[in-house]
RNA sequence: GGCGAUGUAGCUCAGUUGGUUAGAGCAGUGGAAUCAUAAUCCAUUGGUCCGGGGUUCGAAUCCCUGCAUCGCUACCA
């Protein structure tokens, strides 16, 4: 059988924070089963990953902790290579972008698209603060909104009138590092020309028609809309300095550099071998099949940008062949949201548990084809129903009944019946269904069918119940011991990809002389003709008791009580004052055109009707509304929303998803003032 | 409002190009067995396949439409 080569990648961690099981769900875990599968097949594939090491929020986050960037960065890249070696991820180089080979691989990406023709400049207005002597990104800055005239607005939206700003419209405008007030300087970025892609890039993607369904549908979203010249330098002093003569102060954007880390990577990698050169035999190969594995927000980068930034190359890099982005993994119901830190946590995972239950469920439960539900007691249920009940029970009563009964070895049997052959025949379309779906991605359908399979050990065991026949005829018993012997090398094999550990424990337990790697999937086409040696049986998978989930739930609980609490500067009494909250009524209600959240409504303040549009249309239907007794701002100055006039802002609590109104607890007449 | 998806048993989901009587796991109920991690195995209850139209000899599957939920996006917070 031919060799098949493959070069694999997992979508590069952004080095400013830890991971959670969304991101395992979607990019890690599908490749590293993927290329362990691949491994078993001996197929030429190397993993490679890396972190993503420069961009805004690490910028940020270094100077609002007055340390370098790469100070957050190293202890980030430490903290996730740690947490993927708990979870047994076999990458086989793992980067980052902040180093050398990275920073000149990536300058002669650039260059090579300039000289090339793909990249345009444009030169427009920004803000520069000359006593930190840079230009200033949107969130450096804060100032007077332009619109509503708070004066906390960022630089790119103002929270208290929610508009989006261009910095430079902001007054008064102030340096979030210094304090100083920073200037309007007229600045030169570099424009990668998509548009000059277009054809290219289509006809390549309508080749691309194996791709999963998910991913086309949002490729063509993309491509019906246009495409337009990007952006990819910034003035920034993190990050990979522009290769061009009067690009002092200019970093290539982090989104165009942290493709290129797949290359750095895996030249990384070719030295760390002692093979320099053998890079190029996985990015020149036309043989060689790339396959991102990415979460579903990265598909346009991988699937438009990033083939673009190949193509206009000079030499013939080979583009992704797949692109298998998962969809996203929700967690007891609600978004993964890491600033609310409604997350679970992989490093605190790994405090109470292993690698494979973890591994197990996001496998059993990938969202390969719509956004799925991690639910912890579904967890548990899964783990020791799947693993502990029907397949580690399994092994466990074979293996200690042929010890017991057939001096330490399960039996090679002297013939074999018709009906046990064919079920050494099922076995085999079992395995090749599994080896089709690990090679197309399906790694739920995986799961299944090979716990069917242990589900049909149990029931053939039951039915040939070899603890009788055993003092009757030890012949037959033998057989049926050895067909179960065969459901169990089988097995272990099958499931390597998934939880190797585990998987490498079962198969120690059957002391062969090779390891399962250099075993191999091929090797199970070859009929065990031996009596196989059992070594000690040790319990596989030691079931998850309802405690240490109830800790889990509390303790996710416990996170989501606002632990991020945004401090806003105190105030005085005098600037309090002047704020005129009253109490008014609904007297009408009705929804805004061509607005799904928004709500007009009249209410009566005093001797006032006024108008005020509100974003509660999800929240509450317009016949709900009518006579209820609301807070509100009075004098907040009038704005125009969608064409309505709002006059008045109204008050109300906001948690994530929730919200509710301020309802005055005893009665009292609209227009009250509220002090 | 635009784009995209989803809706099948109490729960989680399979159902490939239309083809007998719509399936699995978990939970429930009844039973068997004692080799085994009280694990396993067998039987069984449970469905207007979101509603309404249409195409067809035949629709969970294809088309139209309505409703509900979710995501992106816009307005907004």
């Amino acid at each position: 059988m031919a060799i098949e080569k493959y070069l694999v990648t997992s979508a590069l961690p952004y080095a400013n924070g830890d991971l959670h099981i969304g991101h395992l769900a979607g990019a890690y875990l599908p490749a590293d089963i993927f290329v362990r599968f691949q491994k078993l097949l001996g197929n030429d594939v190397i993993y490679i990953c890396g972190t993503d090491e420069h961009g805004t929020p690490i910028s940020i986050k270094a100077d609002q902790k007055k340390v370098p960037p790469r100070k957050i960065v190293d202890k980030y890249h430490r903290r996730i290579k740690s947490v993927f070696a708990g979870l047994n991820f076999c990458f086989d180089n793992f980067s980052g972008t902040a180093r050398p080979v990275h920073y000149k691989i990536s300058r002669q990406f650039f260059t090579n698209l300039y000289k090339n023709g793909y990249i345009t400049t444009h030169t427009n207005k920004q803000l520069y603060c000359p006593h930190c002597k840079r230009f200033l990104p949107d969130r450096y800055v804060e100032g007077e909104c332009p619109f509503c005239h708070s004066k906390e607005a960022r630089g790119d939206q103002c929270d208290a009138c929610g508009k989006l700003i261009d910095a430079i419209q902001l007054i008064n405008p102030v340096c979030i590092t210094c304090g100083h007030n920073p200037i309007i300087k007229e600045t030169t970025n570099w424009f990668l020309n998509l548009p000059k892609f277009s054809d290219k890039l289509k006809k390549w993607i309508e080749s691309k028609t194996e791709w999963k369904d998910n991913v086309k549908k949002f490729i063509l979203g993309w491509l019906k809309s246009g495409l337009k010249e990007r952006a990819i330098t910034r003035d920034l002093d993190w990050g990979v300095p522009v290769p061009i003569e009067n690009a002092k102060g200019k970093v290539i954007y982090v989104w165009f550099e942290a493709p290129i880390g797949y290359i750095s990577s895996t030249i990384e990698w070719a030295e760390r071998i002692g093979q320099p050169e053998k890079w190029k035999d996985y990015w020149f190969d036309k043989d060689r099949k790339l396959i991102h594995f990415i979460g579903k927000d990265n598909i346009p980068f991988h699937t438009i940008i990033w083939p673009a930034v190949l193509m206009g190359q000079d030499e013939d890099y080979i583009l992704p062949y797949d692109v298998p982005a998962n969809e996203f993994l929700n967690l007891e119901g609600r978004r993964i949201s890491t600033s609310r830190n409604w997350a679970v946590w992989v490093n605190e995972y790994l405090e109470d548990f292993s690698a494979d239950p973890l591994r197990y469920y996001l496998a059993a439960n990938a969202p390969e084809n719509k956004d799925c539900d991690f639910v912890w007691k579904e967890f548990q249920e899964k783990y020791n129903t799947d693993l502990a009940n029907i397949l580690g029970n399994f092994v466990n009563r074979v293996l200690k009944f042929s010890d017991k009964n057939f001096n330490h070895e399960i039996p090679f049997p002297t013939k074999l019946s018709a009906k046990n052959k064919e079920i050494l025949e099922d076995i085999s379309s079992v395995r090749d269904n599994v080896k089709q779906f690990y090679k197309t991605f399906k790694v739920r359908k995986a799961c299944k069918s090979i716990i069917d399979l242990a589900r049909f050990g149990n029931q053939y065991f039951d039915k040939t119940s070899p603890w009788t026949t055993i003092k009757s005829n030890p012949d037959t018993t033998a057989e049926a011991i050895y067909i179960c012997g065969e459901i169990i090398r089988n097995l272990a094999i099958m499931i390597y990809p998934i939880i190797p550990s585990s998987a490498e424990r079962l198969w120690n337990m059957l002391n062969f002389d090779k390891s399962i790697l250099e075993y191999g999937w091929d090797g199970l086409l070859v009929e065990q003709n031996n009596p196989i040696k059992i070594g000690k049986i040790e319990t596989l998978f030691e079931k998850i008791p309802d405690d240490i989930i109830e800790k889990q739930i509390q303790k996710l609980k416990g996170n989501n009580i606002m632990t991020k609490e945004e401090s806003k500067e105190t105030i005085d009494f005098e600037t309090f004052k002047k704020l005129d909250l009253r109490i008014a009524e609904i007297i009408s209600a009705e929804k805004v055109k061509n607005a799904d959240k928004l709500l007009k409504l009249k209410i009566a303040v005093g001797d006032n009707i006024k108008q005020i549009i509100a974003g509660i249309a999800k929240h509450y239907a317009v016949e709900d509304l009518i006579g209820k007794k609301i807070l509100i701002v009075n004098n907040l100055k009038p704005t125009i929303i969608k064409g309505e006039k709002s006059e008045a802002m109204l008050l109300a609590a906001v948690d994530g998803e929730k919200l509710t109104l301020l309802i005055p607890d005893k009665d009292i007449p609209e227009g009250s003032k509220v002090l």
